[in-house]
RNA sequence: GCCCGGGUGGCGGAAUUGGUAGACGCGACGGACUUAAAAUCCGUUAUUCGAAAGGAUGUGGGGGUUCGAGUCCCCCCCCGGGCACCA
């Protein structure tokens, strides 16, 4: 039997911060701002208990802030764009909208269950013409601006979702969402200038404010900044040359091959020369037909073929082969390499393979090391390298070398990153039309910003096919272009979902804006977000691309700020029989049913208490009874204190007041640091010690009673505001919402007592309770009198104050 | 291969940053209440020797620093995550 009746209780709560607007903001309240974001979700219509976790700790944040005296913006909305309310109408029938909207209002539901604090009035879908005007003109704005271009390029195309993706949605060869294999195609697409803020995107990484290490690690992975050099090589007995690019330039002397990439454009010149013509292009026509990741795939046997042409080395002038090779990748560099095979393990493996050169160019300190059986890659000096000998390798003689070559016009200092464009066309229905108009006469035109939105259009048939869905609208592509009136043609394709929820954060600060997607002073105002809570699956994808988006509309003039998200943290995931929870492996333990057995405040508590919150973990059924129980004894607890009678004197009260002085302390310090199990720990521990101070008590002062109660209210109400709000509230007909956060007595922290620890040789020997505050001379004297252990018996005594003795002999 | 995290009872996890390892919770065992069960309450619960008092061992392994190490330093092993023919 429960205690309370949870089910009422909470609702009765939910619905009085709701009248009362305990989550709305106001923009222009005189105290401090503070930005609370948790990641919009996809509404997939039920709520799991990842989004529960995120949730929750959101929720502690905003109702923590809130009491500390800031103005918490805490908004919600929906990423309600994308593939699976598409996919669910090319089988039903029903249209993505109805779909999206009615899974919309279901998990509408499902968060307000939870308790959590959202200003709804701000609400924006990703799907809402409201919306996607918004995205549109922005995308216009980043068109108009040089940042969004279309061009031909090898772009990956899923096979079952028949649509490109970006690199980033290609995990090893497959296609993120489905699993499918990934082929490259040459396709005419969308793109936007990622790549022209590489170096801001690194460098911003260093002053954003507390982000986890690993998600920082991974966008300086995904960047792949990687500083060195470019240089060009000839063609012998041509005009033809082509650049190359190293980060080793110290191995130059060794280079003893060049090699191409498949797709690299000098290619097309050198077949009408070379002997080899045939034979270039069966490799060529064979290496296309190999899926991206079966070229990637190292394990693979190196292969290449012999143009029979020959370049020169820049450095001695010697005379060396070029092949045609497709472990050269085309969109890295410059798509060609000077092979080492001395020194790079890849060179080695494929001069293997051919029987190419060799050539040692560096060796160890000892001269020991020879390449006999495998390169040699690391730290050493140099030889075989005429003028550069016994230079140390890397930097040091790669900037010499690198000298030489400046000063001779042959090559330059260079810095490639790995980061690519953002590819955003999709052929796919359900998402925001491309604003753009394919003129005859005027080329590629945005849509004039008074046409906006472009509409997404009606269609009966949401496959794609060659084309995207809304090729199939004959009204949708046939227009006329803004500039000239000329009959034209509109793009037909969508974009990537991702562009969305770019700007999401912008939007929800000015959502009713209807002249422009936001205010640049509210923005400016607002931004960076204080703190951003979302999960880790997002480090690379969402988090880059609105670093990205916020760099360019700053550049465009739209804000002024630089980065979006100041504090960011990364939940971790919530595993079920030891794997992640997904409908197809049926192991999902739904967040609904416990409600209606334990309540929101005991699945708050638990999924707090249940690990780091930044830690994977492993659900588990039992532990929900623990919360539970602790929350039924939270309110026996105050059922027995208001029995109690009252009393003038409250000497006896004096421990139970620090206990609770000490919990404000530590809760208010674990809160800080995101600690949240930690806290929900010092909550059982005060209440175990509640429970005590009850046991022991048949009258209580009304100050206790009142310290007692509002203390302990206050600390409990950010994990498990319903109850901690009804508590309060039977005693003392207030709203415990209405307070600000205990300060702690500093100095009522510590116990007059504490067990000192007595140690000889190090080992603890006894323990003792004393004075706080006890000298060395007086616990040496307690020690002697107490266990017999006599000062002079021994060397050395170590005394840490109100902790241990340590007798050394 | 490279880059991030981690490794503590049967389980999830604590440990004031160098000072009693195992807080808090789950589970298990014993007891009370009950005709009985559930719920609740009380107790025990790192391992090991011992009837007990008490002793020994113990934070992935091995070394080191220190009066004292889960915590600091060096070497190694294992697990999770990310990236990976990036020149």
């Amino acid at each position: 039997m429960d205690s309370y009746d949870f089910k009422d209780l909470e609702s009765k709560w939910q619905t009085q911060w709701d009248t009362s607007g305990l989550a709305s903001c106001d923009i222009n309240s005189s105290k401090t701002n503070f930005y609370n974001l948790c990641m919009y979700p996809y509404p997939s219509g039920d709520l799991h208990m990842g989004h529960i976790r995120n949730y929750t700790i959101g929720d502690v944040i905003t109702r923590y802030k809130q009491k500390k005296g800031f103005n918490v913006m805490s908004p919600m909305g929906w990423d309600s764009f994308g593939l699976p309310a598409e996919n669910a109408a090319i089988k039903t029938g029903i249209h993505p909208k109805k779909f999206t909207e009615e899974r919309i209002a279901n998990m509408k539901e499902q968060i307000k269950r939870l308790g959590s604090l959202y200003d709804w009035d701000r609400e924006v879908a990703a799907h809402d013409k409201d919306y996607y005007k918004w995205t549109q003109f922005l995308f216009i704005k980043l068109f108009e601006n040089d940042l969004a271009y279309k061009e031909d390029a090898p772009v990956n195309w899923c096979t079952s979702c028949k649509t490109v993706l970006a690199n980033e949605q290609v995990i090893e060869g497959c296609c993120e969402r489905c699993d499918a294999d990934v082929e490259q195609k040459n396709l005419n697409q969308w793109f936007f200038k990622i790549s022209e803020y590489s170096e801001e995107l690194l460098k911003g990484l260093d002053e954003i404010g507390d982000w986890p290490s690993n998600v920082k690690a991974m966008q300086e992975n995904w960047i792949g900044k990687s500083q060195g050099a470019e240089f060009s090589l000839n063609i012998l007995d041509t005009e033809l040359k082509f650049s190359v690019f190293t980060t080793r330039l110290d191995t130059l002397y060794g280079m003893t091959f060049a090699v191409l990439a498949p797709e690299h454009i000098v290619i097309d010149k050198i077949l009408d020369i070379s002997p080899n013509s045939d034979e270039i292009k069966e490799y060529i026509r064979n290496s296309k037909l190999k899926s991206e990741f079966e070229r990637m795939s190292i394990s693979k046997k190196k292969t290449g073929i012999d143009t029979g042409l020959f370049v020169s080395n820049p450095i001695n002038g010697e005379k060396l082969p070029l092949w045609v090779a497709d472990y050269v990748l085309v969109n890295y560099g410059t798509g060609a390499i000077m092979a080492v095979p001395g020194h790079d393990e890849r060179d080695y493996e494929f001069a293997k393979v051919y029987n190419l050169k060799i050539l040692q160019v560096i060796i160890d300190e000892n001269h020991s090391i020879n390449i006999d059986d495998k390169p040699f890659t690391d730290r050493g000096i140099l030889i075989n390298s005429g003028e550069y000998n016994n230079l140390k390798s890397h930097e040091e003689s790669s900037v010499e070398i690198l000298k030489h070559l400046t000063m001779n016009g042959i090559g330059e200092k260079k810095t490639t990153f790995r980061l690519r464009d953002w590819l955003i066309s999709r052929q796919r229905y359900w998402g925001c039309p491309i604003p753009v108009i394919n003129c005859s006469k005027c080329g590629l035109v945005a849509e004039s910003l008074d046409r906006l939105p472009v509409l997404l259009p009606e269609i009966d048939d949401y496959k794609n096919s060659k084309d995207s869905p809304l090729a199939k609208s004959k009204d949708f592509v046939n227009t006329s272009c803004p500039n000239c009136g000329t009959e034209s043609k509109r793009e037909t394709d969508t974009m990537d979902t991702f562009v969305d929820s770019s700007w999401y954060f912008l939007r929800f600060l000015d959502s009713n804006n209807i002249n422009l997607p936001f205010d640049k002073e509210i923005i400016n105002d607002w931004l960076p977000i204080n703190q951003y809570i979302g999960g880790v699956e997002h480090a690379i994808l969402h988090l880059l691309y609105s670093r990205f988006f916020v760099k360019a509309l700053r550049d465009i003039g739209m804000l002024d700020v630089s980065e979006p998200f100041h504090n960011l943290f990364s939940q971790g995931m919530i595993n079920f029989g030891g794997t992640k929870m997904s409908k197809s492996k049926g192991n999902v333990v739904d967040p609904e049913s416990y409600f209606a057995t334990h309540g929101a405040d005991a699945l708050r508590l638990y999924i707090l208490f249940m690990a780091p919150p930044s830690d994977g973990v492993e659900w588990n059924d039992g532990g929900i009874e623990g919360t539970k129980r602790f929350l039924n004894k939270v309110w026996d607890n105050f059922e027995k204190l208001s029995l109690l009678e009252i009393k003038n004197q409250h000497e006896e009260d004096l421990e139970i007041i620090r206990k609770i002085n000490q919990s404000i302390y530590s809760i208010t310090k674990h809160l800080d640091k995101f600690e949240f199990n930690t806290a929900v720990s010092d909550l059982m521990k005060i209440n175990i010690e509640l429970t005590n101070f009850l046991g022991n008590s048949t009258a209580i002062s009304q100050e206790t009673k009142e310290y007692i109660t509002f203390n302990i209210c206050t600390l409990l109400y950010p994990f498990a505001p319903h109850i901690s709000s009804e508590i309060y509230y039977l005693n003392t007909n207030q709203n415990i919402a209405d307070f600000t956060w205990p300060e702690f007595d500093e100095a009522n922290l510590t116990n007059p007592t504490f067990e000192l620890v007595v140690q000889i040789n190090g080992k603890k020997k006894h323990t003792i309770i004393i004075d706080t505050g006890t000298t060395k001379e007086e616990a040496e004297k307690i020690c002697e009198i107490e266990f017999q252990i006599e000062k002079k018996n021994y060397k050395k005594i170590i005394f840490v104050e109100d902790k241990i003795i340590n007798f050394i002999g």
